[in-house]
DNA sequence: GGCATTTTGTGATAATTGTCACACCATTTT
DNA sequence: AAAATGGTGTGACAATTATCACAAAATGCC
């Protein structure tokens, strides 16, 4: 039960099976059919997403146009972080890529289960600090590399996001129109 | 004492004078000159620096030149989060790029800390999740808008930051050549 | 299978940006 | 005062990318 979510924890932080058993109350299984909303535009992040199964993706809406801003796999922790943290209501939307099987964590039953068990509380910042290295080494891509380096550096760090992903959904999160990207790929080829 | 650094944990999470007591001998204050290194790339970063006054900088050396990927000024906290959570050596520098008076957090410190006052376990992961909501703001920058459009947007939230950090060192951190962004401000004005 | 919808590829052209070269200005050094 | 240094502006041209238009291919649905 849970089984991937506990390995994935203990990789982070030493959590005994007395933390573990008092998360328990926090976490909810859910089945999210694929294009289905896991977080809506102007709505507060409550919880944060362990994907067991599946792909979901962050993404602003602009212009009617949707902007996809991150994507998140099996074994990452999915979430507005900000929105999460502050209370305020969420800039954009997260929704199920492929159909998605993620533990839900409950902020408030969260909050409580940290204070009873303080390795909970550290898990999960080993978590955050996973997300925000991770964010760190994204925004960089952009600042250290071309769109061609970095379509590169995504087939080299993460092949089956090229392998999962739409290559339109994928243009906008390396930031170039959908046709460059598709012609960057094709001149790889040759 | 230590004013600014207290203000800043106890907006971020309620933190009892006890607590703060705990914390001092993690802390110690450091003066740095302009352009003296806080990290330098190839070393594990084993601080966290509160800034209390002059701003630095993290960049990266490639084929020679500076890269530089983030900014950090009065009341931010400057580390490299992914060096400093792994323990594995920096990709990155950190220099001052004003004198810089900063808080040093020792790692090891830190930790003992924590163990004794939880209340600090949790300012620490409210720092984190401001520092990841932060570098998502940024890294979203260069997926919604274009090099005008970011120029603009950091004109309007982080206004400090054109007044204080020479042109050079911002373009690459906007993502576009030195020549680039010297014309997109000289066209803004017309 | 056949039809509708979605996704991807490609050509033509305009717009943006990178690169190289050099001028200008302010400050510091000698 | 002359020279050196660091930061910035600008012209010219090449390279890259965005945009629009449409074709081809893949996918889902009846």
């Amino acid at each position: 039960m849970m089984h991937h979510l506990l390995t994935y924890l203990r990789s982070l932080a030493s959590l005994s099976d007395e933390s573990w058993q008092l998360l328990q109350p926090a976490l909810k299984r859910k089945h999210v059919a694929k294009n289905e909303l896991l977080l809506k535009e102007g709505a507060v992040c409550q919880s944060l997403y362990f994907i067991e199964k599946g792909y979901c993706r962050s993404y602003h809406l602009a212009d009617g146009l949707e902007k996809n801003t991150g994507f998140f796999f099996e074994n990452d922790m999915a979430t507005n972080i900000s929105s999460f943290g502050s209370g305020l209501p969420s800039e954009y939307f997260i929704a199920a890529g492929e159909p998605l099987e993620v533990i839900v964590f409950d902020k408030q039953l969260l909050q409580e289960a940290g204070k009873k068990a303080p390795e909970i509380e550290t898990a999960g910042r080993c978590c955050i600090r996973l997300f925000a290295a991770k964010q760190e080494a994204f925004s960089n891509l952009f600042r250290l590399y071309t769109a061609k380096e970095r379509l590169a550096a995504i087939e080299e760090r993460y092949p089956f996001m090229l392998q999962r992903v739409p290559l339109t959904q994928l243009a906008s999160f390396l930031g170039v129109a959908r046709e460059t990207l598709s012609r960057i790929r094709s001149r790889r080829v040759l």
